[in-house]
DNA sequence: CCATTAAGAGTGT
DNA sequence: ACACTCTTAATGG
């Protein structure tokens, strides 16, 4: 596979510092891993030994509930972290679980040299603290959103977040995502999202082919929700 | 390629 | 939430 300096994925926070020759050495030492759909690659609880970029491919990020019940914390795609603090923090356990979405190929940095070019790579460390602050801002968003939007706000909500990350193409998004998936990412079940999704479906403002869903009216979606976005962040 | 089966979607209660 | 039906995707010959 392409090293890092000339990987496809401009927003990858190690690509960015790529050049920095102080990176040689841990460039070397990072590990390829493939995955297949729906394998699970981070188990919570278990000991965290590094950190994950998704190279290729999408993957979702899971908190587990009471009574096995999941919630999906983020998503990521290509470039993109996947267990933020990977055991060279403060924690030893990964305290969420991730699973590949599709088939996808991830990077892998270990957190002794994640500890080593952090304490030594100033503007590395500087473009890891900006994108943990705007993580934390997008997280704190998301509080709000599942505190104070209804059920179907939340599916719209989780709708247009879904076509902002991973974009549509001929009035389908492309992500492949089922119900349940929905549901474990707006916070409520699977049958209120079958039960929203196809009522959306007869008011016209939702396509859909096969299991693949399309937004069609984003307008109106975008304002049924308008009241709780009016802030900076989406 | 088609048939069988498993997984997921949808609906009524 | 559960039970049931219908649809779609996966498997294997």
């Amino acid at each position: 596979m392409a090293d890092c300096i000339t990987c496809k994925n401009k927003n990858c926070l190690i690509n960015k510092n790529s050049t920095d020759p102080r990176l040689a050495d841990f460039l070397k030492n990072k590990h390829t891993i493939k995955c297949k759909k729906s394998q699970q690659f981070i188990m919570e609880g278990t000991p965290a030994h590094g950190l994950f970029f998704a190279y290729e491919g999408k993957v979702k990020v899971v908190k587990t509930g009471v009574n096995d019940r999941e919630q999906i914390v983020r998503f990521a795609k290509d470039g993109e972290i996947i267990g933020h603090r990977g055991g060279f923090g403060s924690s030893k356990y990964y305290s969420i679980s991730a699973q590949a979405l599709e088939d996808s190929t991830l990077c892998y940095f270990s957190k002794e040299d994640l500890k080593n070019i952090l304490l030594n790579i100033p503007k590395l460390t500087f473009d890891f603290m900006l994108f943990y602050a705007d993580e934390l801002s997008e997280s704190e968003t998301r509080v709000r959103k599942l505190a104070q939007m209804s059920v179907r706000e939340r599916v719209i909500d989780t709708l247009l977040f879904m076509d902002r990350k991973f974009g549509s193409t001929d009035q389908l998004l492309n992500i492949r995502l089922s119900r349940k998936d929905y549901a474990d990412y707006s916070g409520t079940t699977e049958e209120q999202v079958i039960r929203i999704l196809s009522t959306l479906k007869k008011e016209g403002l939702l396509n859909a082919k096969g299991r693949k869903l399309g937004i069609l009216d984003f307008e109106t979606l975008q304002n049924e929700i308008s009241k709780h976005t009016y802030s900076p962040n989406s």
